[in-house]
Formats: C-alpha cells, sequence, structure tokens
DNA sequence: TAATATACATTGACAGACGAGGTATCTTGT
DNA sequence: ACAAGATACCTCGTCTGTCAATGTATATTA
C-alpha cells in the first residue's frame, strides 16, 4: 500500500537535502536512490522533483552544473551549499519536534 | 519554535477524528484541546478547521448537530460515524509507516 | 525499427492552508 | 453604562506545493 502525498508534503526538500548530504547528483539518480529505500513504495513525481530543485537553487540551498557525460543523455547534478546544510539540520531537528507533536494530537484519550 | 504547517497538512483530518473518538465535541472546544496538548504549540487556524469539518462530513466521517444551550454562542457539536472511525484507524496506521519512511528517506549514508 | 530506459523540463489544474473579514452572544473591568 | 475581550460560528480569495500531461533528446535492447 501507498502512502499519501499529503503526508510526505513538507518533506520533499528535505528528503532531496538528504541525498545531496551524501555527495552530488542529479535528478534521475536522487529519484531512484528515493525509490530504493523505499522498496519502491515511493518516488517523487518528476513535476515535484524539478520544482523542487528550483526552489531550492533559488533559497540558495543547492547549486547545480552540467555533468560532462560524452555519451547519453545530459545530466545537472546538484550540489549542497552551506545555507542548505544548515536548512538539512534545522528540517531534521523540525522533523523530530513534529513527529513527537503529532503523535499527541492523533492519540485518543487513555482508558 | 513552532512547526511548519506543511508538516502537519495531512494531518489535519486525523487530528479532528482523533478528538471526535474521545466523544462528540463542537469546533472551538476541538481547537482548544489541540491547543493544550501541544502546550499551545500548535492550533488549527480557524479557516483550516472548518473546510476540514466541511470536507469530513461530505466523506460521511461526520455528522453535525446544533447543540441545545441556552445562553452563550451557538455550538455546532460533530459526531464521529462508523466510516470515520474506519478512516481514523485506517490513518493510523497509514502514519505509523509514513513516519518509519521519512525517516529512511531523510538520513544520511551511514559514515 | 520499435520499444524502453535514461535524463531533462514546463504548463495548467487542483487541493489544502490560512489571512482577512464578517456575524452574534456573553462576561468582565472601569 | 460601555468598552474590551472571550466564546463561537462562517466564507472568500490567495498562495503554495503536488502532479498529470506533454515535450525534448540520446542510448540500449528486443
Amino acid at each position: 500500500m501507498s502512502i499519501a502525498s499529503d503526508l510526505i508534503r513538507g518533506h520533499t526538500d528535505t528528503i532531496i537535502l538528504a541525498r545531496l548530504m551524501d555527495g552530488d547528483n542529479y535528478g534521475y539518480e536522487i529519484n531512484k536512490s528515493i525509490q530504493q529505500r523505499t522498496d519502491g513504495k515511493y518516488e517523487l513525481k518528476e513535476a515535484t522533483l524539478y520544482t523542487a530543485f528550483r526552489r531550492l537553487e533559488g533559497a540558495g540551498c543547492i547549486s547545480s552544473y552540467w555533468g560532462d557525460e560524452q555519451t547519453g543523455a545530459r545530466r545537472r547534478y546538484y550540489k549542497i551549499t552551506d545555507v542548505g546544510r544548515d536548512t538539512y539540520a534545522g528540517l531534521i531537528s523540525e522533523w523530530a519536534r513534529a513527529k513527537i507533536m503529532i503523535d499527541k494530537l492523533i492519540e485518543t484519550e487513555a482508558e
């Protein structure tokens, strides 16, 4: 069973930044690694992915450059910036707090 | 520090259904109990709250009736339906799975 | 040579959150 | 008496993020 995308919404940037914390990477490969990590249960839709790249680049969290592949389709690589690293750290700790808060909110009264 | 609403998005319905699992209640009071549970860190904005009531009622998850207060402002009470209880159970288990999935996705490679 | 995979990108529609604004009643302080 | 604030409801219009649909181009494989 798949997960409603509204539950993932708000994590897209964190997910992408996490992948770039592991090193420079390009869109298609990033999405593949997301699918692998979730055993195919989740993938970012391409439109969502590229929208997020634009957003993150506009915010100064990532920078991009074209790869120098001699063969195959061109690849645009992304690199996380210092701002991006700070943002990532902040999002991680926010998630930790949000998890606890949501759990509290969706609990029913003890019986 | 407050929590980005995009992290809560997708939980609004679950949060409301959880409160109604504890018994019939009305909008203003539901929102108060949400604030109390989070020590004031979170509240549903009124527009969000009433939008969600309409959505949940339209989906058959809740029903509503006017309270018979003799004094003070009128109150519209909501009651969870059987469909709502099933929906709540489904959302809870989906959240459990989503939490695990998100944690996997925002982790960086082990070093 | 057709299909599939790789790899990028944009457009337009849609849904949920929410600021701003509105209505009405009751209580409390001055 | 009267203003301010709390209680309690509601809607409209805007914004943002997601995503289906669509398009481009190259390489591999059946």
